[in-house]
DNA sequence: CAATGCAGGTCCCTTATGCT
DNA sequence: AGCATAAGGGACCTGCATTG
């Protein structure tokens, strides 16, 4: 193989641009996905960057990472679209993201199916009281609608107690993330709306 | 403005596999 | 068996943001 060479495959290219692109969507590092995925930093920037064709079980372990199938990784590459999504009670790609590193689980309901990704619909779950908890920040609107338990949620300087039926609305740019786990366990389902223009990118 | 830390990219090595 | 090729890992380098 020549260094600088561009003798990659379309689809080589297509794969690493989507797995770049669900990445940072997700707000996550290469060293994070890599860890979960159980591969080395350098292979999945290899990866990103179509420097390497990898196998069918590196692309599945990145594709559960980023909370996707590993047919999602190909979806938009020459398949057309089209069809109503279905996870039943208890289903969902449980997913890493921030907060993951706290405990928090994250299981995705749905993926967008067009060439942009427009929103993603998250039932999140916090067990344990002591924990620390990271700051989020993306572009968008992000629908907070609580189902189990009690929680104190920041977002910027205000604070706001949510309990069971509460629902909260709010700019994603702005630093926001749970305060404190007043009663656990805690479920909550959470909307993030991206707009149009990042979205593209 | 320099020091520091982090994220991402590149290079080089090892290993596995296929071919002659 | 020996060689070629490609996947994969890890160390190192670079760029950028943050901090004092």
């Amino acid at each position: 193989m020549q260094p600088g060479e561009d003798n990659k495959t379309p689809l080589e290219r297509y794969l690493g641009n989507t797995i770049r692109e669900l990445r940072q969507r997700h707000g996550l590092t290469i060293a994070q996905v890599s860890a979960q995925a159980g591969i080395s930093r350098g292979m999945l920037s290899k990866i990103e960057n179509a420097q390497t064709s990898a196998g069918l079980e590196v692309l599945n372990r990145i594709a559960q990472a980023l909370g996707v199938s590993l047919s999602m990784l190909f979806r938009n590459f020459d398949v057309p679209q089209g069809g109503a999504q279905l996870v039943k009670k208890g289903g969902g790609m449980e997913v890493v993201r921030k907060g993951t590193k706290s405990g928090h689980t994250y299981h995705l309901l749905a993926y967008d199916q067009g060439p942009r990704k427009l929103f993603e619909p998250f039932l999140i779950t916090m067990e344990d009281e002591a924990e620390r908890f990271p700051v989020f920040e993306h572009p968008g609107t992000e629908f907070i609608h609580m189902l189990k338990g009690v929680l104190e949620y920041r977002h910027g300087q205000h604070t706001y107690i949510l309990h069971p039926g509460d629902t909260l609305t709010f700019q994603g740019e702005i630093p926001h993330g749970p305060e404190r786990l007043i009663k656990t366990p805690i479920q909550f389902l959470s909307i993030f709306v991206y707009p149009q223009s990042s979205a593209a990118d």
